[in-house]
This record gives structure tokens, C-alpha cells and sequence, in this order.
RNA sequence: GCCCGCCUGGCGGAAUGGUAGACGCAGCGGACUUAAAAUCCGCAGCCGGUAACGGCGUGGGGGUUCAAGUCCCCCGGUGGGCACCA
């Protein structure tokens, strides 16, 4: 995933790229044709932030980011496409953006519509959900207000059940992501009907549930505080208008929904039941309705939903239970405070009673189909998309709102529609609704005067198509369908799992849209998707209580650590993710100018597995730094030694060496292969312990060619990870003639050298190990038997019994089964 | 509340159902050095034993199997996702 220009790089980039230059430089080995590009998600807050704190243009401040951090990825030793790099907020890029948005547009999947947002009074902007903490504007700290907005959504619904299907198809993603991505989209099936109001009321409400078999346990209705007919009554009712404004100014995150706090309002209105001849409800508004989900009315069913029961039971509403649970007494069944929601078999119920409850739902909605009241329907939990921000920093939403026109698209020869650099932020809000002229234009279709759209995208949408953008990024149209076809979907894809859904999904939507409306023939975007973990550090506190910088510390032996200067004691807290305000960071750039690139990307590969949370340690970082130097030596170990001409037979020791060396070939690429690098780095360790092995060795001929050979299939195993010690080795050994180690082709192990000289055979009695005994590989069972039951200590053990079953695993165990 | 991971020495972790703890970090002992650093060699799960060896051991309990860290069931702990979603 491409980085946002924060200014420096982090840990965290260091692992992800570090990771993803491993897969492109042995994919280039295994001699794929490998595109391994880089670019900037270059639009976003922080940007103008900056301009509002320090005073500087959010494009300077950006700009000069992307330039401190391409020169840090480039000191990594990343294998880089540097042709292929773009920032999503260069005019340039966000053109074809608009373009692709007008297409979404044209094919109905844009739509403009009113919608509750989040809204900071102070800053004067919707804010996303992420944004609003403990119910305040995470920037202004004021309470968020819900209002109702007029903003762009694209339509995501619109693609979730082919969003919710496909998931079986990614099978190289993690399954935790596809269950994420599953939950998120949230299918449910249930039923839709409406409830007729009595008293002259006009219409009905409409009311969705996923349990139509427990309708006749139904004792009021309850509609969300944002419902329009809620709104209706509040026009005629002062204490009701009073109920929805206190709802309101409680947020969705307020402590009311944490703590379950049912409050609702009884409107007066009365509605009649489909089922239930005579029989009418009260209509309430409840703040645990939901306007989002839904129709934004329920129908509440106490005995069987908890939500209701609390409503019920605080507003003295009837609870009839309907589900009897599996030997329960008809008779005698009640409930306490209690909703029961398990299976059971339906009563009280008129014509459903004695069904369970599947079958009550489905004969349920077939006689709400019956009566023309209701029909059996799938809800998703998914909601569109909604892209509107009222911010500067951003890609312009190409349309003209025209008096007489309404909202006209801007034509595409007229695009893009550039973002003007002289703006101001002196004044809250969106520095673009202040300009003097930017948004006043002719209308394309009567030549009115009218006005641009001030909104710009949600910065998710630049990076849902960037991925395709590589493949052509120059290219005078959005994307060029053969460079889209020969290169998508992407083979594997690199990120943190806090994008399990959000990037993750709007990608994936993003590229059906494209689909659909001609851009490119792929479906979905990233075929293999990898999720790394953080990269966490100790945290320190002096005797002050201030958190101290890991620099300013000093470890003692002990495990305990004083501040440096002061000699002042320092608590070690625990590791926990790299936070700017826990001090407990790590500068990349640091690193590498202390022990270069290498040791940093081979110590972030050898501590864990790389889906899990790592914790980075001054020893661990010592410790790779020491393998560079070792390798090191034993490469300039070979200088002082005379070549040889590879000899027709071995010796022991050479024998020996040959057969580590082709071992850890054979074990490092199957460990590459599945993403166990920490694996990897632990076998050439192994063959690093047999080279020195072979340097104490008796000298004999061909020992050296072996050593070389070694020292050679080391820097090449290990170029992926240490591309530049790994060039430097290899140039060392004169093995190449001028050739890079990052130009051969991935080593071959030599079958023959896999093959052990001899076995070592665990010998079990009952299971248990009793010894061990070396036989030629792949020796017959009864000899293998004969020397296992000869074995001095097995032999104790078996002395006595009867052997009742004999187990021979050629090549790797022997078990006796005895009695007695 | 619902859904999903994970649990192995002091630590990170390894282990196609087949010798649990590879490899590294930290530790201990030794060589080299006037000394230190660096480097090299060796030890190292726990308990008992000088040792040979024996017993125990992958969160706890049960099961399948000749054989379980690995497969199945129950329980516990822990981390994460979603959450008045009707």
C-alpha cells in the first residue's frame, strides 16, 4: 500500500516495504517480469493542518514530504519502479479521477442524496466516524452535531451481494480479513412490511425484522428520532420536537449507548396488526432506532428481543412470549427481564403455533405476501458510500450546481478541475467555499451564472484505483485497458490489517465500477493480500513521570534502566505500538545511517512471523548488525586461499558442507515461498554455522571450492533480504564477471545433496523415546527393526515383554507396542 | 452481547500426526588480551542423579491414534473485529 506524506518514514514502512521488496526481488529471480511501483496518497488533512498551524501551502508542506521520503525509501535499497511514481494530488492524476467519478456518474452509480452526518460546529465540516471521539470533534473538541447534508455517495450497495460472494474466490487473502469484510457488509434476511395506522392516519409504516415469526408477540412500534414521521410529530407536539433535539445533541457514540439507556416517547398514534384483527400498538419514538439500518422503524417484540424487553419493561409495555423453548410447560412459561432468543416452537400465535421458528418465518412471510402487506427481502448492513468533504485539500467533485439546471457535470474537455492555490486559512471551514472567484462559472448547459461544487472526495477515494493507475501512469485517459489486463489483478498486496475494510473494500468496489462502466475487464483488485504486523517498542518513564526517548535511556544488565545523563532510575513500561507521544519511537533514517539498510530490513525479517506484532530491541538490531559483519568475514576469509577447480570427489567435511549448503537452498525457497522470512533468515544462520564449521576443518581437497560455493549460494539466498551486502560478497568472490547477484536466476539445489548419508531413527517403546539408531537412508524395515530392538537402552526397556505390533516410518521413527 | 484469532524455555520463535524447543536474543563458563571491546569455543526446558539414565513438560481437563504442540470436544486466559443492525 502506498504511503501518505507525513514527512518521515516509520517502522512501519520499513517492514511493509521491506516485505514486499523481498517477494519482487525473488519473483524476479524465479524469472517473472515483476512490477514493483511506489506512490504518495498524497491528499488529506494533515496537509492543511500544517497550513493552518504553521502557515505553510498544504502542496509545499506535501511536496517537500514526498521528497524527504523518497530519498528515505531509496536508502532502503528498495527495487523500486521509480518511472511509474505519481501523487494523487497532482492534476495529473485526480483528472482522471473526475473522469472516472462522471462515468460512475453517467451509469447511475453516483448519487446525491440528504444524509445525517457528523458535524463539527467549530471546524465547519462532516466528519467520518473515526473522527468523532467520546462524541467530540477530534480536532475542536467540540460535541459533534447530527445534521442532515447534502452530499455525493457512490453506490456500494449496489455491488454487495457480488462484494459478499466474491470473498470465496479470494483464497491468498487472510481469512480473518474476508470475515471482517463479510460482517461489514452484513447480509441478513428477513421481512419487510407495513403497518397501517388506525384513526384516519394516511399510509403506513414501513417496518424491517429478521424475526416475522415472532409477529404476534408485538406490543408497540418504535421509529428512530430522525424518521420523518417522528419529524411530523414534532410539528404539532412541543414535547416531542423536545425528545428527538435531546436525542440528537447525544451523538451516536455518547455513554447513553454504551450503557444501554432506552429512552422513547409515546407519539399517540396507534397502529393495527396484519395478523390480529382489531388489535392496535402505540407508536413510539426510541432513541435505539436506528435511521440508517433499515426502514428506520421496528416492530417491538419483547419476549424475544433484549433491546425490547429493557424498552417494555421500562415503559410498562405488555410482554407476551411466542417461542417456547424445548420443554418448556406452555402452561406455566414466563419471562423475567430476560428475552429469549433460541429456538424453540411458536405459541400464542395463531396460525403459526407449533411450527419452529424457520418454518413460522417462511409461513409468515408467505401470508404477509398473501395479504399485499409485506414480502420476504435481504438487508444489508452496508451502506453507501459517502464521499463529500468540505475540504481544501482534496480532489474537486467536477460538477456545477446551475440555478435553473441543477447539477451539471463538468464536461470532460473543461477537466480537470484544478484545485486554486491561492487560498487562505485564517478562517474556519472549507478554504474554497472563502474564494473570491474559484467557484463561480457559466453553467456548461445555459451559460447562467453558477457554481462549482466547494466539496472535494474523501481522500479513500484516490487510493481506490491508484493500484490500476500504475499500469499506464502517464497515459492521457484513466487507465489503458491491455496494460490494466496484462498486469492486474495485483499478485500480492502489502498493508496493515487497520485496512481490513475500509481501503480494502472501497477498492474492490472501485474496481467493479471500472468494470462496469468500460475502464478495464478485472473484478478484483489484489489477488493476494498479505497483512503485516506493527512494529512496537518498550516505553520509558524517568522519575518524573515524563516518557523519555529509548536514546535517552541506558539498559542495565539487570533489566533495569537509568536515564542516561542523570543516572536517574527509569520505569520500563510495556511494548506497545511506535507513538509520538510515548516517545517510544525509532527513526528509521537512524538506523541506517548507524548500521545501513541491511541490518535494519534483516533484523525487522528475523524477529517474527511478519502477520505478527513485532517489537523492535536495540540487542535484536545489535544481533543482525553482527550476522552482516560474520558474513562479511567469511567471504574475505576466501581472499587469503587459493582457488580451486571444483574436484571430481569430496571429503568428509566438503561432503558435509555441500550437503548444508543445498539444504538451506531447498529450505530458504520453500520458506520465501510462504512468507516465512523469519524462517528463512534462521536457515542461513544454519549455513553461516556450517561455513565456520568447514573453515576449523582439517584441510582437504575441494574444502575450498565447497566454501566458496557456500559463501556464494549465502549472498545470493540471502540478496532478497541484504541486496547490498549480498552485491557486495558476490562481487568479492569474482564468481559473476561484473554480473549482480539481483541478475541470476534463483539457485537450484542439487537433488543428490538432499539426500542425507545416513538417517538418524528415533526408537519409541510404547511412545516413548528410548534411543536412537543410524541407518543408511532409506533402509529395509527389518533391518531398521533389528538395529532399533538391538539398541542397548531400547533393549532394557523391552526386557521381559512381548513386542505385540511393531511401527517402522522409513527414515524417521520406530515404535514397539509391547505387553506384559 | 455476537464473530474470529492466539496460548510452546527468561524472551522472539521452530516443528509434512513421527526425536518438542531449530535459529536468534538475553544468560553462564572458557580461549585470545596487560585489560576491555570484538571474535572464537562450549553449556543451557524443569525435577532427581557425580554420571549413565529416569520422571515431568507445548494454558487446564477429556478423547481419537502405535504415536498429539499438531486432529476432535469441554473449560480458562488473552488479543482483535463488529455492535442498540431489529
Amino acid at each position: 500500500m502506498f504511503p501518505y506524506p507525513s514527512g518521515k518514514i516509520h517502522m512501519g514502512h520499513v517492514r511493509n516495504y521491506t516485505l514486499g521488496d523481498v517477494v519482487a526481488r525473488y519473483k524476479r529471480a524465479r524469472g517473472h517480469s515483476v512490477m514493483h511501483p511506489m506512490g504518495w496518497d498524497a491528499f488529506g488533512l494533515p496537509a492543511e493542518n500544517a497550513a493552518r498551524e504553521r502557515g505553510v501551502h498544504p502542496a509545499k508542506w506535501t511536496y517537500e514530504n514526498i521528497a524527504n521520503m523518497r530519498a528515505e525509501l531509496q536508502r532502503m535499497g528498495l527495487s523500486l519502479e521509480w518511472e511509474r511514481e505519481f501523487a494523487t494530488c497532482q492534476p495529473e492524476y485526480y483528472r482522471h479521477q473526475q473522469k472516472l467519478f462522471l462515468d460512475f456518474l453517467k451509469a447511475g452509480l453516483v448519487e446525491r442524496k440528504e444524509s445525517w452526518v457528523n458535524w463539527d460546529p467549530v471546524d465547519g465540516t462532516v466528519l467520518a466516524n473515526e473522527q468523532v471521539i467520546d462524541g467530540k470533534g477530534w480536532r475542536s473538541g467540540a460535541p459533534v452535531e447530527k445534521k442532515q447534508l447534502s452530499q455525493w455517495f457512490l453506490s456500494i450497495t449496489k455491488y454487495a451481494p457480488q462484494l459478499l460472494d466474491a470473498l470465496d474466490t479470494l483464497d491468498r487473502w487472510p481469512e480473518r480479513v474476508r470475515l471482517m469484510q463479510a460482517n461489514w457488509i452484513g447480509r441478513s434476511e428477513g421481512a419487510r412490511l407495513t403497518f397501517r395506522l388506525t384513526g384516519g392516519g394516511d399510509g403506513g409504516l414501513d417496518v424491517y425484522t429478521t424475526r416475522p415469526d415472532t409477529l404476534f408477540g408485538m406490543s408497540f412500534l418504535a421509529i428512530a428520532p430522525e424518521h420523518p414521521l417522528a419529524g411530523a410529530v414534532a410539528a404539532r407536539d412541543p414535547k416531542a420536537a423536545a425528545f428527538i433535539a435531546d436525542c440528537k445533541s447525544r451523538g451516536t457514540s455518547e455513554a447513553t449507548i454504551e450503557t444501554g439507556e432506552k429512552l422513547g416517547y409515546d407519539t399517540g398514534l396507534r397502529v393495527s396488526h396484519p395478523f390480529i384483527e382489531g388489535a392496535s400498538y402505540p407508536v413510539w419514538i426510541a432513541n435505539f432506532v436506528l435511521m440508517e439500518y433499515g426502514t428506520g422503524a421496528i416492530f417491538g417484540c419483547p419476549g424475544h428481543d433484549q433491546r425490547d424487553m429493557d424498552f417494555a419493561r421500562k415503559y410498562g409495555l405488555n410482554v407476551t412470549p411466542v417461542v417456547l423453548p424445548p420443554g418448556a410447560d406452555p402452561a406455566t412459561f414466563t419471562l423475567g427481564d430476560d428475552a429469549y432468543v433460541g429456538p424453540g416452537t411458536i405459541f400464542n400465535s395463531g396460525f403459526l403455533n407449533s411450527l419452529d421458528v424457520d418454518a413460522a418465518k417462511r409461513a409468515a412471510i408467505q401470508r404477509l405476501e398473501e395479504q399485499g402487506v409485506g414480502k420476504g427481502v435481504t438487508n444489508w448492513r452496508l451502506r453507501d458510500w459517502g464521499v463529500s468533504r468540505q475540504r481544501y485539500w482534496g480532489c474537486p467533485i467536477p460538477v456545477i450546481h446551475c440555478a435553473s439546471c441543477g447539477v451539471v457535470p463538468v464536461p470532460d474537455d473543461q477537466l480537470p478541475v484544478r484545485l486554486p492555490d491561492d487560498v487562505t486559512f485564517d478562517k474556519p471551514g472549507n478554504p474554497l467555499d472563502h474564494h473570491p472567484t474559484w467557484k463561480h462559472v457559466p453553467c456548461p448547459r445555459c451559460g447562467q451564472a453558477a457554481t462549482r461544487e466547494t466539496d472535494t472526495f474523501d481522500t479513500f477515494v484516490d487510493s481506490s484505483w491508484y493500484f490500476a493507475r500504475y499500469c499506464s501512469p502517464t497515459a492521457d485517459v484513466p487507465l489503458v485497458k491491455e496494460a490494466v489486463d496484462h498486469w492486474m489483478p495485483v499478485d500480492q498486496y502489502i498493508g496493515g490489517i487497520e485496512h481490513a475494510i475500509l481501503h480494502l473494500l472501497y477498492s474492490r468496489f472501485f474496481t467493479r465500477a471500472m468494470k462496469d462502466t468500460g475502464h478495464i475487464a478485472v473484478e478484483e483488485p489484489f489477488a493476494g493480500l498479505f497483512t503485516q504486523g506493527m512494529v512496537n517498542h518498550e516505553s520509558y518513564r524517568g522519575a518524573d513521570g515524563r516518557w523519555l526517548y529509548p536514546e535517552e535511556i541506558e539498559k542495565r544488565s539487570d533489566g533495569t534502566a537509568v536515564h542516561r545523563e542523570t543516572n536517574e532510575p527509569v520505569t520500563v513500561g510495556r511494548v506497545e505500538a511506535m507513538s509520538k507521544s510515548k516517545r517510544n519511537t525509532i527513526d528509521p533514517g537512524a538506523i541506517i545511517a548507524r548500521f545501513g539498510a541491511d541490518t535494519a530490513r534483516w533484523f525487522i525479517l528475523s524477529d517474527n512471523p511478519p502477520d505478527r506484532d513485532m517489537e523492535w530491541t536495540e540487542s535484536g538490531v545489535a544481533g543482525a548488525y553482527r550476522f552482516t559483519q560474520r558474513i562479511f568475514r567469511l567471504a574475505e576469509a576466501l581472499d587469503t586461499v587459493p582457488q580451486e577447480a571444483k574436484p571430481a570427489a569430496f571429503g568428509t567435511a566438503g561432503r558435509a558442507l555441500r550437503r548444508a549448503t543445498h539444504r538451506c537452498i531447498a529450505a530458504v525457497t520453500e520458506a520465501l515461498e510462504s512468507f516465512a522470512f523469519n524462517v528463512a533468515v534462521a536457515r542461513l544462520y544454519e549455513l553461516a554455522n556450517a561455513i565456520t564449521e568447514a573453515e576449523r576443518a582439517a584441510p582437504e581437497p575441494g574444502l575450498v571450492w565447497a566454501r566458496r560455493e557456500a559463501v556464494e549460494m549465502m549472498a545470493r539466498l540471502a540478496a532478497p533480504m541484504m541486496p547490498h551486502l549480498a552485491e557486495d560478497v558476490y562481487a568479492r568472490l569474482g564468481a559473476g564477471d561484473g554480473t549482480l547477484a539481483a541478475e541470476l536466476p534463483w539457485p537450484e539445489a542439487e537433488p543428490d545433496l538432499l539426500a542425507a548419508e545416513s538417517v538418524t531413527i528415533a526408537v519409541q517403546v510404547m511412545g516413548k523415546l528410548r534411543g536412537t539408531v543410524e541407518v543408511p537412508p532409506d533402509a529395509a524395515a527389518d533391518l531398521v527393526l533389528a538395529a532399533a530392538e538391538a539398541e542397548p537402552n531400547v533393549a532394557k526397556a523391552l526386557e521381559g515383554k512381548r513386542i505385540v505390533k511393531r511401527v517402522h516410518v522409513p527414515n524417521r521413527i520406530v515404535n514397539f507396542v509391547i505387553a506384559g
